[in-house]
RNA sequence: GGAGAGAUGGCAGAGUGGUCGAAUGCACUGGUCUUGAAAACCAGCAAGGAUGCAAGUCCUUCCAGGGUUCGAAUCCCUGUCUCUCCGCCA
């Protein structure tokens, strides 16, 4: 959400930004809406100063006819509070109903583009694992083991879901309780569990909604959603909060399952692992001062770094460009893993700075109670990592001619002593 | 699901029609005292908005939405949520 004062004060700059993201001359109809909210307000609020001041003239003296007038001349006030209230409450609606639908302004750092052709590579780690064979993909090796049935998740669920059985699932735990403790134990995050399923209002702070509601999935009980991802309840943890200055910066980690129904990609990944209705996901969220919302956001991308490079990937960091950009989001990194069985890169996790956009939304303040100043910071989110993904980049880089599959080193503790998965005979 | 109680500032908690944006305590900030600290004492301390160079002035807000009234934190209705007891359940 956008202040607006700043877009009234700023409006080049806030329309060359937006313009960006192809978005043209947005300040023209809020700043319109704004004047037009404004004129009724101030009528309203004069009329209700002359209400009020009417209102403590009454007293036991006054004779009856006395009372009766001025009851009169309240109730002709009231008539014109109630007409003006009506129609600046309608201008502000409108006002903030648009104001909603604006995404987050660009960073300077945000390379200009189109779409993700315009993308910008800016580091490559490790090596591209080499092959004496042809490299499988995922599906392939997962089913090979006997460990990915995609027979039994359609009969229980249908297409983009996954069953993943024994050593596979135990690798999929394996992945979370490291990420978990290295966050923890390393990064200085605070671990928290955190329901999935959230209200409308939530969902409105981190700016899925009131645009995107068709890429979730809404359930029938109250107003509740299941979360795209457990930044929306990680974030939220502080809506309409006062948070003191001297608790920032706030940062937490969180294992949940993320739900998204892909309604706009359809025929991509329909199989597999890579894009489902349910994945597992770590998140990690920081609340920060806006002047230091930048190097929290380096120190985020070095624990995301750390983890790949403790997993031995080929992995690439990728600069959004504007077109590509999150709603919410002024400048994102996203980091893509080489899969050998895919022959490309692929999305495993993307950091965001969101600055105050996400925090005006859910009235998320900080108080620095020395001073009384009281300010939006700025909050960050981060996948580490996104675990279906990284299962896919262990099967197909850590595979071996014969199926069978080593578990990267970082991983065996987690692993009660498997080294290797191998094709198993299992009885379902 | 049944019965009852409740929702007030960062927290706790008073407040049943005007003098209430709201007692008091804690926390916090500044000061006095002290070598320093603690204690004690004094003072300050809600948010959002309009207007103004500023000081200030004004409007709104005591869970939300309606209503009664010249006037509502206070009375009435509806909704949401929380707590206690019972039932059920992991």
């Amino acid at each position: 959400m956008h202040d607006i004062k700043f877009i009234r004060e700023n409006k080049l700059l806030f329309d060359e930004s937006l313009e960006k993201r192809n978005i043209q001359y947005p300040s023209k109809k809020i700043i319109k809406l704004h004047d037009e909210y404004l004129e009724n307000l101030k009528k309203t609020q004069d009329f209700q100063e002359q209400k009020n001041i009417l209102s403590k003239k009454f007293s036991p003296k006054m004779s009856k006819q006395e009372i009766v007038s001025l009851k009169k001349e309240v109730s002709i006030l009231k008539e014109k509070i109630e007409k003006n209230k009506s129609l600046s409450d309608k201008k502000y609606k409108e006002l903030n109903n648009n104001l909603l639908e604006i995404p987050n302004l660009v960073d300077d750092k945000t390379p200009i583009g189109k779409d993700e052709k315009d993308n910008n590579v800016i580091r490559v780690e490790g090596k591209k694992k080499v092959f004496d064979f042809t490299p499988k993909n995922h599906l392939e090796i997962g089913e090979n083991l006997s460990l990915l049935d995609y027979d039994k998740a359609i009969r229980i669920s249908g297409s983009r879901f996954s069953v993943i059985k024994s050593d596979l699932a135990l690798l999929n735990r394996a992945l979370i309780n490291f990420m978990l403790d290295i966050n923890t134990d390393s990064f200085n995050y605070m671990e928290i569990c955190i329901p999935e399923l959230v209200k409308t209002e939530s969902l409105i702070g981190t700016g899925q909604l009131p645009k995107f509601g068709e890429d979730l999935f809404q359930t029938n009980f109250n107003d509740l959603w299941l979360i795209p991802t457990a930044e929306v309840p990680l974030t939220n943890l502080h809506r309409e909060e006062i948070i003191n200055l001297n608790k920032l910066p706030l940062r937490y980690t969180s294992f949940t399952n993320c739900f998204r129904s892909e309604a706009g990609a359809s025929g991509k990944d329909t199989k597999g692992l890579m894009r489902e209705h349910q994945f597992g996901k770590v998140e990690l969220v920081s609340i920060t001062e806006p002047d230091n919302s930048m190097i929290e956001f380096d120190r985020m991308i070095d624990c995301v770094e750390t983890i790949l490079k403790k997993l031995d990937l080929n992995f690439r960091l990728v600069e959004l460009c504007s077109g590509d950009l999150g709603f919410s989001s002024s400048y994102t990194i996203d980091f893509e893993i080489w899969m050998p069985g895919q022959n490309k890169f692929r999305e495993v996790s993307s950091c965001s700075n969101c600055k105050d956009f996400q925090s005006r939304r859910m009235k998320m303040r900080v108080k620095n109670f020395e001073n009384g100043e009281i300010f939006y910071p700025h909050t960050l989110n981060g996948s580490s990592l996104a675990v279906g993904r990284i299962i896919v980049a262990i099967l197909e880089n850590y595979q071996q001619k014969d199926g069978s599959v080593i578990i990267p080193n970082i991983l065996k503790k987690y692993m009660k002593g498997i080294e290797i998965i191998k094709p198993q005979c299992l009885k379902i």
